[in-house]
DNA sequence: CTTGGCACTTGCGGTGCCCGAGTGCCAATT
DNA sequence: AATTGGCACTCGGGCACCGCAAGTGCCAAG
């Protein structure tokens, strides 16, 4: 049994490293295995009756099946570290940084060009964030603009027609009044929190505020997880082959938000790969992706991740995944 | 002379719409010229002679050169206008956009599937936008966030360390002293505009001062033009027989900023057509590309464009590009 | 100048063939 | 009982060949 696993190693190894079908001879001789071909053979076959290999045809040798890369991702790989100038790299390119779009774009970048993969990342989630600050500026006399700055460095804003007009002492009023309420607040709870300020104003302006609170709550909720980034497609291209047919499919789902988003899924911190047909969507079933969540404070408040062919380097796309999660957490942290 | 240019527009218009190379016969029977195989013939090789056109091989028809289709473009076809229940889409696409960011994402996306080509969108170029409001945000006595707001609806934001802590007159002094200097003014002029603003400050402010105008400067000049949006990528993979090799190239051509801004250029009003080799980007050799100026007032403070084969259906697409930009200038005009 | 006719070119699809890689099974060996 | 060498078998890929159809250029006649 020992062995046998150790056969679909040599073999998931071989496969990704050549793309060719690996057979009895090839394996016997590239790895150290004492063994012959004939044993090996064998074992291949039980191996192709436990699901875990296939023969693309007769007179070919055996490739991985999506379990069988389940298995070797489970059981027989370790998560593999950067080197140590990789691990400068990623320390440099995010360097420089100037506000959290910056941050998020070059993170972006970074993934794809380490793991020579297309990368995906989420912006930091507004629902798990807190406000930093609620601003609202006059731009005409019933015309508003909200800003909304949360602490994971997102910025909102959003322009409103008042229904009537509004004068500068109620502005500062207002202002004042959703900054004491708000800051520090998850915005989550932004409903709760902001739930009868307008009573708090005369009768007349009510009307107004409700409108304020509105807008705001839609800044908050509404809108507040769709933001994701991707970068690298063209190295779907030069992975072309491994995709069943075209990479029109893959590129077609990469467009969708809804789609990356539930790839994305839930933010949680440990790193989560789906293998081939283990998705949902059937345009990816000849990819996997790799995620972990990132986060400024620690958990989650965001995941990012690599899609690629089935057909992937898992234990190094899985190091450079969490590590580029850790970078660009400890960096959140630090800088924004 | 004029005949020939006949030809020369049946031969584009076909190629374009069935993608085979297209023979004296078929050109005869299709299009309703009252002349036969042999005289198109003549004609065919005077076209080939002056580099319009050329066959992939002998037994093979004629299909247009980059040049051919410039001629197309210039003297033989106008720009057709999008049919009455495109416009309504059009419209209803960018209704509901909530601010800038959104118009922008909304914009490049409808560009891509009304003309099924790829998509660029260049954000409003903050030099040639105005000031319409500086915000300075207290964070920590030291930490200073600053928001930058356009009139373009662009809103930049940036975190900054003070040299010394800031108390909050100094700052309520800061906010309305540079909001009076620089609302309306053009972001291009706000060096000038902010000059020897710290000497109205005490001795001990002046460092901090310094600091703040150095971020603005840097938020309103240095990062000003970078920013593009791009969709539709997968429509590449559908065209992917017409591109010599592969998509690569121009799909890596499409990750690089740098090279997307250069392919939008300078925003003007008018609008351009770039055909293959026309092209400085080698990787773009097989590609043409459509852009437009577009703005909120008039005249161009952005620039956006389509991106396909050169087999493309440049009359239609056209139409299309300068449909969206007027749409997507009004739509800025009336809302952000 | 236009047109029909005709000989010529050439890519493409289909066919048949061989070769090599790889297998499964069986009998012999340890 | 597990391992191994041997052997017959299968099958896909590459290659050469062939005929066809499309399309051309040129020429001579209208």
């Amino acid at each position: 049994m020992e062995r046998r696993m150790e056969i679909l190693r040599a073999i998931v190894e071989d496969y990704v490293a050549t793309n060719e079908p690996v057979g009895s001879k090839v394996l016997a001789a590239r790895h150290g295995l004492s063994i012959s071909p004939a044993t090996i053979r064998n074992e291949m076959a039980a191996l192709e009756d436990e699901g875990l290999i296939i023969q693309p045809h007769t007179s070919a040798g055996r490739i991985p099946t999506d379990l069988g890369y389940r298995v070797f991702v489970d059981r027989l790989s370790t998560v593999k570290p950067l080197s140590a100038p990789e691990r400068r790299a990623i320390d440099k390119f995010l360097e420089g940084a100037v506000d959290l779009d910056d941050v998020v774009a070059r993170t972006v970048r970074l993934l794809s060009q380490v793991t020579h993969q297309v990368a995906i990342v989420q912006y930091p989630s507004l629902t798990r964030s807190a406000v930093r600050h609620i601003e609202v500026l006059s731009l005409a006399p019933n015309r508003l603009m909200l800003v909304l700055i949360a602490d994971t460095g997102r910025v909102e804003q959003r322009i409103l027609e008042l229904p009537r007009d509004m004068d500068e002492s109620t502005l500062t009023l207002l202002r004042s009044k959703l900054n004491a309420r708000s800051v520090g607040k998850k915005l989550a709870a932004l409903p709760e929190t902001l739930k009868g300020l307008e009573e708090e104003f005369t009768e007349n302006t009510a009307t107004n505020i409700r409108q304020v609170i509105g807008v705001i709550l839609e800044m908050a909720i509404e809108r507040s997880e769709e933001r994701v980034v991707v970068s690298g497609t063209s190295n779907l291209a030069r992975h072309a082959p491994d995709f069943n047919e075209s990479v029109h499919p893959v590129l077609e789902a990469l467009e969708e938000q809804v789609v990356l988003l539930r790839l994305l899924g839930e933010a949680v911190d440990e790193m989560k790969v789906k293998i081939g047909h283990e998705q949902e969507n059937k345009k990816l079933h000849s990819t996997s992706v790799i995620t972990t969540g990132y986060g400024p404070t620690g958990d989650a408040v965001a995941t990012l991740g690599i899609i690629g062919p089935t057909r992937m380097d898992y234990p190094t796309s899985m190091g450079a995944v969490s590590a580029v999660a850790r970078y660009v957490s400890r960096f959140l942290q630090e800088e924004i």
